[in-house]
DNA sequence: GCCTTAATGCAATATATTTGCGTTAGTGGA
DNA sequence: TCCACTAACGCAAATATATTGCATTAAGGC
């Protein structure tokens, strides 16, 4: 009977959220790299001890906050076409990945386990199959989610990894009329 | 006079370099999360606050250790064409890429200081700026790197990071066809 | 309510990081 | 070549962080 069971309710989530909320809560205030695992304990009320056990590192909690932060809430907005769907969603994820705590999240989640980044980009393709269902139910023709992620995604998130070029507005829309464009 | 002067030559070099094949030797053997500046310091025979000092900490090591291992000691392959070129640098580039080690030195490069993955990626612009010259000298007529960037290097580099799916030799195929189909 | 045990807290220990200070050795100029 | 200057280093003490054993708390199933 009861092997290695994982808990869930009660005290076990309740430390989960404190932590979290303080992981977030100190991002706000300083440098990624200034922040320790005792001062999230201290933060959240918490022993540091319990961190360690639960989490592992710091890379590792880090990249858990940032992954339950990017988990979508809510769909993407529905504009009434594939197009301008695409549009609003594309400009807004640049927006957000791009962003100072954006990129704090893509490193963490990248530095973390490989797990946490594998989530990530489940999300993307979610919320791109998203749009793909509602282009197929409005009789628009199909939407093709990995040419999608290779010719607009990958490209925005390059070069916010890289930093070597900034995801504007236009430099979006080109993308997704390179993608349109068959 | 003299104002805050770096020095280049002697023990300073010798540390570095010292430092520096410590930590790849560590890397063959040991995963990145269990390598510790003491470890690399007394492999080095170095004392650890040299090196807290002189690259602050573990991340910026590790960052700036990988960039100068993927620094170009040669230019890519001439193979004649420029098609044929821009294939063997791509299935190259991919295969180093998604290697355990490649995978290490890209988040490393990541984790570390922003500069570091300026560097990183300027590299891969200056290979394919090389290739780019071999074809105008050819009169093969002009290749466009940032269209390089955007439709080969982004997407293989994305799959590698995000570990949704592995850059095979055909993929970089089908990548460098859509490439070159104008 | 009772039992089992996953999850936590606490405290002791081990390990890693920071810092002050004396020493070594590049670098430029005489 | 020698000398002055000081960046970079080594050492060791002080501080901070990470790990671990053991007692305690509280989920989850009965």
């Amino acid at each position: 009977m009861a092997k290695e069971m994982i808990r869930q309710g009660g005290r076990s989530a309740r430390i989960q959220a404190e932590v979290h909320s303080a992981v977030q809560a100190l991002l706000k205030g300083m440098d990624r790299a200034e922040i320790t695992v005792p001062m999230i304990a201290e933060k959240a009320g918490v022993t540091p001890s319990t961190i360690y056990r639960r989490w592992g590192d710091l890379s590792d909690l880090l990249a858990d906050v940032a992954v339950a932060h990017m988990r979508p809430i809510a769909d993407p907005e529905d504009t009434g076409a594939m197009e301008s769907d695409l549009e609003a969603f594309i400009l807004q994820y640049a927006e957000e990945m791009s962003s100072k705590v954006g990129r704090q999240m893509l490193t963490d989640v990248l530095s973390g386990g490989n797990t946490a980044a594998i989530k990530c980009c489940g999300f993307t393709n979610q919320h791109l199959e998203t749009l793909r269902a509602r282009a197929l139910a409005r009789g628009e023709g199909d939407l093709d989610v990995e040419r999608a992620i290779d010719l607009i995604i990958a490209p925005i998130v390059y070069h916010i990894l890289f930093g070597d070029r900034e995801p504007s507005a236009d430099y979006c829309r080109g993308l997704i009329a390179r993608f349109l464009k068959t």
